[in-house]
DNA sequence: TGTGTTTTAGTTCGACCGTTCTACAATGCA
DNA sequence: TGCATTGTAGAACGGTCGAACTAAAACACA
């Protein structure tokens, strides 16, 4: 027992992440994470490590802060508004951002998981994650009439979190809310249930108008 | 007049793309890229400048001998063959590729270009050029009644587009032929004329069997 | 064959990299 | 009030970076 650490993790994980997220691993200087923590390079390797191991935790600190925390919120909603909510929050960020810096996991996962088995497990494990909430999504909305049936879950799955990583690429490189917008509404539009079907019984109890 | 150069500058780039794509910009060391091409630095300092001007001249070297020439290839066919060919091809490549490099228009796009104008510029003219074959080959299919004139062709163009850059990051992250697969097929099952409308005229002339 | 230019092959440079060390201030408990 | 412990502060380390320099070798042309 000594002498208590003066600073916050929490918030010195958040301004780690800030210079992570904005240029990457390598492009990150420990001497920009000690300017922008504001402590010293002494206390930054005793509290967290080396620079691999801070990225480390400023990445496992931005997935739980922010991506966990948008997950929980929206797999309580209705499955086809949740969908719809993850991808407005998602587009009203990414065009809020000044400095476009797009999702740090994507990020992370062209520059450093490929070369880093640690890394690109972690990365690995949250698109799983986020896979597994629209899957489970898509299977609650087939299950009461609000996504179609015409396609597997599992590649409606798919294909949202395939729409999800090319929105957050589109968000860095041309960051027009047109763009994205554009690029979302189709995969929306995607999971309403087909036209009225012949079939009489087993008809969805919500029927959901077109137009995006 | 004087000796003539003993490298063909072709190639040279090609071994320098496959450094940068590999390893991105910052990751890559000059004393890489010398090891790589075989030539010395003298050389490619006199050549083609400074690292980043390399760097610019293999991103152009590697757009005009991937990408460029795939949109060639596939605009030359019927619209809605074009947009599966050039996914399949996409899906072909980004599983063939031992080292899972993905796109390096997409690398570039997250790690390069958001902190360099003019590297920025030349990757969104390349997702232009793409935007733009999606959006042409929409707009004869839509013409020709081979795709949905449910959504307008300047939105599908660009889900297209968001899809292909969400591949190449899943191919880069998780490279599984089910994920990747998975992804795609909604975005060409979205492309599909809705079944027989009641409204008798304008009917599509040809009618495409639903299934992916 | 001479002449001029460009390529090669190493070396070298200053700057910056991630990391560690040393000295000292601050704190909780005996 | 000591004392052990942990924080802070800044200098300093070896290494590697991108880039430039120095000669010597290779070649096309007159």
């Amino acid at each position: 027992m000594a002498r208590p650490r003066a600073f916050d993790e929490g918030a010195v994980l958040d301004a780690a992440i800030q210079c992570f997220w904005n240029r990457g691993y390598e492009a990150t200087s420990m001497r920009d994470l000690i300017a922008r923590t504001g402590l010293t390079a002494a206390s930054l390797y005793n509290a967290f490590g080396d620079k691999r191991s801070l990225f480390e935790k400023a990445l496992a600190h931005y997935v739980e802060g922010r991506i966990a925390e948008r997950i929980r919120r929206c797999e309580a909603l209705a499955p086809r508004a949740g969908i719809a909510a993850y991808f407005d929050e998602v587009l009203a960020r990414s065009l809020d951002d000044p400095e476009h810096k797009g999702c740090m996991v994507v990020n992370s996962a062209l520059d450093v998981a490929p070369h880093d088995p640690r890394l690109g497990e972690a990365v690995a494990e949250v698109l799983g994650r986020i896979e597994r909430f629209f899957r489970d999504c898509v299977r609650r909305g087939q299950a009461d009439g609000s996504i179609t049936t015409a396609m597997p879950a599992d590649d409606l799955a798919r294909h949202l979190l395939g729409v999800l990583m090319g929105v957050r690429v589109l968000a860095r490189a041309r960051p027009d809310r047109e763009l994205l917008a554009g690029a979302i509404a189709p995969a929306l539009a995607l999971l309403d249930p087909a036209a009225p079907e012949p079939d009489p019984d087993d008809t969805p109890m919500i029927s959901n108008p077109y137009g995006h």
